[in-house]
DNA sequence: TCGCACTGCTAATCCGATTTAGCAAACCTG
DNA sequence: CAGGTTTGCTAAATCGGATTAGCAGTGCGA
């Protein structure tokens, strides 16, 4: 608690020239404003003799930046889930020689407002808006001081904003075709939605759509109908166990596609119930790679939400955004989907086996 | 994307004044300065009008505080139990108008340093370097740099930087306490640590060595002893299978104290392979209360680790430390516990039922 | 009526950088 | 050798507030 910090003026005296000159130096642009190589070393010798570091908070009163980003999401910014996508924006921040600011709304606007005003009066560079399941949301007013993202969410009104979204479309296919690439053909049931397109849970979550289309996609091109599909009011467990078995009370599935891991979690319960072994009975395949995933036994075969990947793209994104609007300022509202990959584990086989 | 931000100058000339004036009103220091009624209220309509908001980068230019606080955790900063602390920290820094800086170490000493240079360059008003598990660490020497406190760890050497860590010690007599009030005297084993003070795994784990003392305390006051005790390498399920396993060959405990959950989970499975029912014939206690305590069946009774209270209590501490060294700045190491809650679930039963 | 205290407000300085404008010396050129 | 260029560096302004010093104007006592 003690020393003041060095600052550039420190420098200068050190190296006997003015504080313009040391600035000129340290930010490199000594060379092409003409300073001589002697007195380009004096500065660059003092400033590691006294080991300057700039204060960001003046030269972000000066210029206007912070190397500061603000990521705000919606609610427990601090689950694991979130903690993934925060991670992945973290390090790439860090990469780029910029600091975070962690804020959680909790679903409240009017924190919301807070948060964002809290940021933009700490001069961010930029914002991430981040949903912790993948949903549209209305872009709240305040966002247009600065460049922003949305993470893991899509605009619910037209908006000039870019998002980073999982790819849940591939997700489906790929889901679909890990079945497929067993050998399923027959008894396929869609624990959680489906079959057909309008078959999703009430919210309007763009999972259920679109995992459900990619799947579709996939069994379509292969020639083969699902053999059912059990919409779940809730992505939970006792749905899954309930919808799985209503299913098994009427027929033998051999296969089971799940909507999240959750309602494989049930499943697998129902099918236990009913002495059913996975994957030699049956085959079950799900989303999400939650945490469960890893514990259950047989472990579960997921498509995984790539939260750490998300998160590093959401500020790749938001890097090419804040570098946009200093020339033209022309955001698009472009969707950039971040593939989904699958965890290939112990819970599919081949029917015959 | 557009419309300059209102400054303190806008205001000034808004309401007539200069903008010495406005910011003497707006800091609330207008009375004291003997600013008339009729120009204060002018102030304050304008400043309203224009929905003025100071410029915080501005204001910690001049007065060096920058309502900022940064937060370093060693580990995955991101993980489901330091998500909690995180939350408990955002929620008290942010009802001080306080954000709060995150980063991560991952262990990396070089990284830590970095960040807290990043952290100090912004001027923060203050840091929390948290740890993962309980633990003593090192503390780097950019730390005396602003006000810090340690936050679920102890400094390795002396250090006038306050700790705040779970009550462990208590935490091991609430758990003793538990087993004892359902009625059990005998039959009473420890898994993961113990039975002498001195049987603990090798890492110099906080938890460990407190916990063990806590039970030991409770038992010896009510005249128990403990039948026997069984130290796991590593608190991870597969020990704690293997060392109720060999406990189960040899003898039949009537309650288990297990040093962490994943230790009980494996448990769980070395009763359940011998044919035992918890809690009817062996009851379990446990600790962490990590998320998977709620899935297992019988929902596991544990002492929980009250991560989010931490993360409150240490904004809470590093407030005090604030505004402490503003006056005296004898800061002398002290360590603020936080009571373990016991989340009572399912696991014990009296012995004789 | 002069001098002093008090009231009510403002000019000027500062925080620590960046950036613009410009100055003195050396160097050419005709 | 006067006049223009280039070289190499610096003074001063700026960002948006907080703070210090101080300045008019009024009231009042002597």
């Amino acid at each position: 608690m003690s020393r003041r910090r060095v600052t550039l003026a420190d420098v200068a005296k050190i190296a006997g020239v003015s504080p313009t000159t040391a600035s000129l130096v340290l930010s490199g642009r000594g060379r092409e404003l003409r300073i001589s190589q002697d007195v380009e070393q004096r500065v660059l010798k003092a400033a590691a003799e006294l080991q300057y570091r700039p204060n960001i908070v003046s030269v972000g009163l000066r210029t206007g930046t912070t190397r500061t980003i603000g990521f705000i999401s919606d609610t427990v910014a601090t689950s694991r889930l979130a903690g993934d996508m925060i991670k992945g924006a973290l390090e790439a921040a860090r990469e780029r020689g910029f600091m975070l600011f962690i804020g959680e709304t909790e679903g409240d606007a009017e924190l919301e407002r807070l948060l964002l005003q809290a940021m933009h009066d700490r001069q961010v560079d930029g914002i991430i808006l981040a949903s912790m399941y993948t949903r549209t949301i209305r872009v709240p007013k305040g966002m247009a001081a600065a460049p922003a993202v949305l993470l893991n969410a899509l605009p619910k009104q037209p908006s000039p904003l870019p998002s980073v979204i999982p790819d849940e479309i591939e997700a489906g296919r790929v889901a679909a075709k890990a079945l497929l690439d067993a050998g399923h053909r027959e008894g396929i049931h869609l624990i959680g939605a489906g079959p057909g397109r309008r078959n999703v849970p009430p919210g309007g979550s763009v999972a259920a759509v679109e995992r459900l289309i990619g799947i579709r996609e996939v069994l379509a091109e292969a020639g083969v109908k699902p053999a059912g599909g059990h919409v779940c009011p809730d992505w939970q467990p006792e749905y899954g166990l309930a919808a799985t078995r209503a299913l098994l009370q009427k027929e033998r599935p051999r296969a089971l596609i799940c909507f999240n891991d959750r309602v494989a979690l049930g499943a697998y319960q129902a099918l236990d119930d009913f002495g059913l072994k996975v994957p030699a009975d049956v085959s079950v395949v799900s989303f999400d790679d939650h945490p469960i995933a890893a514990w259950m036994r047989p472990q579960l075969t997921t498509v995984a939400l790539p939260h750490y990947e998300l998160g590093r793209k959401a500020v790749d994104v938001l890097f090419t955004e804040i570098g946009r609007d200093r020339e033209d300022d022309g955001g698009e509202g472009e969707v950039h989907r971040v593939p989904m990959p699958i965890r290939v584990r112990e819970s599919v086989a081949s029917p015959g086996a």
